[in-house]
DNA sequence: ATGAAAGCGCTAACAC
DNA sequence: GTGTTAGCGCTTTCAT
């Protein structure tokens, strides 16, 4: 029966039980410098008896390198975000950098304190998920003297890098292929806009796009609470009672637009038309509705990777400076909820 | 135009500007012991203009305290282990306690090494999934010296403390009310099980139950990958060409059941009379479909709760020590997807 | 190839 | 209520 220590092991202990100094012990657990074949072996083997685990805070201190980066997003329900984490994870896999997640719920108060906390680790890098963000937010970023990329969004002016879409142009080129296939009753659903800001841009840019086809949004309605099916049929029952002549529903994320989706069919309502649908994100786990739902793909993996690309390079010494925005651009998927181009 | 420091800021720092001790300064900043009004702000003052972040490693070093409880799970994708999470802040947002997550993709090799990161940064307590894991990271669990809390399941022998549900019971209560509802020909599709010890588990008391009524499965299906809509759809469809005769489909998690449901909606299928279905976790986001899904729930936000608890009493010394093991209770909801009682 | 000394930035413990 | 001293466990640097 193993004893439960009362003190952890430390290099000392390694150094102790295999005759070696602490400074050659620390070379071989670290695969730095040259040590004797003989030597290394001994010290592993010691360390593995004693089962021993380095103590990264000391290492950290003293070798003012923390192999961590920051990456603070404002929720992990949705499945947008775990997909950003996924194309960080990818990029970050292949070298010694680890990623920790902060959530901020939206909540700038609570960015502002996650990012305190995060920063007190003196982490190698930040990703933050959007532009906006508290002064005391920005200066801390700012005076960290480490790279930050902003992501998610580009329709703005970022701290240091930014890599996302434009969630503007996203709204508009939806609304723009919402009115060339002929709908002209249309209405929105989504998220309550003061907190999520590329939701906001969306319906600024969706809206923009109909005013100049001189149409305005016929009905629509937000919500707070977490995105569920049942959010999205519920609202779209009692949007289409209110407003039984909408030809459109234009939705801010793909989960409750599955919802209505699902609603739509029980009635026996023809998609597209009848009414069409059409959502955002573009979500695999959606992948097998009924019918295909019209979406835009927000190029979340693909924006998680190339985060994390410019942390690796900036902390080579081999990011071009030129490339501090980069756009990339989300397709649209017309489903089967959007009829064809009349 | 704030200039970028070439070196950050340190107590000493704000000691200067505030002409107060960096012994004050660290006592006002961990509103620590008994400092005057006037120098507290003083150093407050001094702190915010010079914008400073404390560092947490140097702190943690000296004080051999870190406020870190370590959060391993296999996933973030299936929106169970996210709820369990949400249940763990609950209660870590009233402490000094901050989770940090590692992500093991249900392999062994990779528990191991997530955990040694983990403990590396001599974490406060760790919450780990299942009850599975390699000697080697048992043995490194035993020897940190700090709470271990093993989630989710409780079908094994803990190494400190567990916290779940048995999920062997959870099958054999499916199967039961199943078999009790009358249904003869069942069909199982789950999760290829060397990699997922609760998904085995289940379906071993799943199996169990069936055999006690002298019944066995007639046809099952094994997958791998993310599970999504299309998955559970493109498997019940195969299946049922395969199997015809079948009059149940027990699914290992609800969202592959939800692609079945639809599939034999489209179908035109008579649910729950000609075919019923169940799945398991009762995830919350698949809510508003058109049938609403037998299953059962698997306290996941409970199970957070309760680890998260635990540490934080570990840590208090306010533990009994007879509570080593919790086992909550899933409930089963019938859904409309699990005929009546005959 | 290996070791010795100094110190990373902070806090515990003890003075005053 | 405030200051001083001595480390925390490692890595850096320099010596051998």
């Amino acid at each position: 029966m193993t004893q439960v220590p009362r003190r952890p092991l430390t290099l000392r202990d390694v150094s102790e039980a295999s005759g070696v100094s602490e400074m050659t012990v620390s070379r071989v657990l670290r695969a730095h410098g040259d040590v004797s074949q003989m030597t290394r072996e001994k010290v592993l083997l010691a360390a593995k008896e004693l089962g021993y685990v380095p103590n990264k805070i000391a290492g950290a201190l003293a070798s003012q390198r923390v192999n961590l980066v920051a990456v603070i997003i404002p929720s992990m329900s949705n499945m947008v975000f775990p997909e950003v984490m996924m194309g960080i994870n990818d990029i970050l896999e292949e070298t010694d950098l680890q990623p920790v997640v902060g959530i901020t719920d939206y909540l700038p108060d609570k960015e502002e304190k996650v990012l305190f906390q995060m920063l007190s680790w003196r982490p190698s890098g930040v990703i933050i998920a959007g532009l906006e963000h508290s002064d005391a937010s920005r200066k801390m970023l700012k005076a960290s003297g480490i790279p930050v990329i902003e992501i998610m969004d580009i329709d703005g002016t970022p701290i240091d890098c930014a890599v996302g879409i434009s969630h503007r142009r996203a709204g508009r080129k939806m609304g723009e292929a919402i009115i060339q296939s002929g709908y002209k009753k249309i209405g929105f659903m989504g998220t309550k806009m003061p907190l999520d800001h590329r939701a906001r841009k969306r319906f600024e840019g969706f809206t923009e796009s109909l005013a100049k086809a001189g149409i305005e949004i016929t009905d629509h309605e937000f919500y707070s609470g977490g995105s569920a099916l049942v959010k999205g049929r519920d609202m779209t029952r009692d949007m289409l009672e209110r407003s039984p002549d909408l030809d459109f529903l234009y939705y801010s994320n793909d989960m409750i637009s599955a919802g209505g989706l699902l609603y739509l069919l029980e009635q026996g309502i023809d998609i597209p038309n009848k009414i069409g649908l059409a959502g955002f994100n573009g979500v695999e786990l959606l992948q097998g509705l009924p019918v295909e739902l019209a979406t835009m793909d927000a190029c979340r993996k693909e924006i998680g990777q190339a985060a994390a690309k410019i942390i690796c390079d900036k902390l080579e010494g081999t990011f071009v400076e030129s490339d501090k925005i980069l756009e990339l651009t989300p397709t649209l998927s017309r489903g089967a909820t959007l009829r064809k181009l009349n």
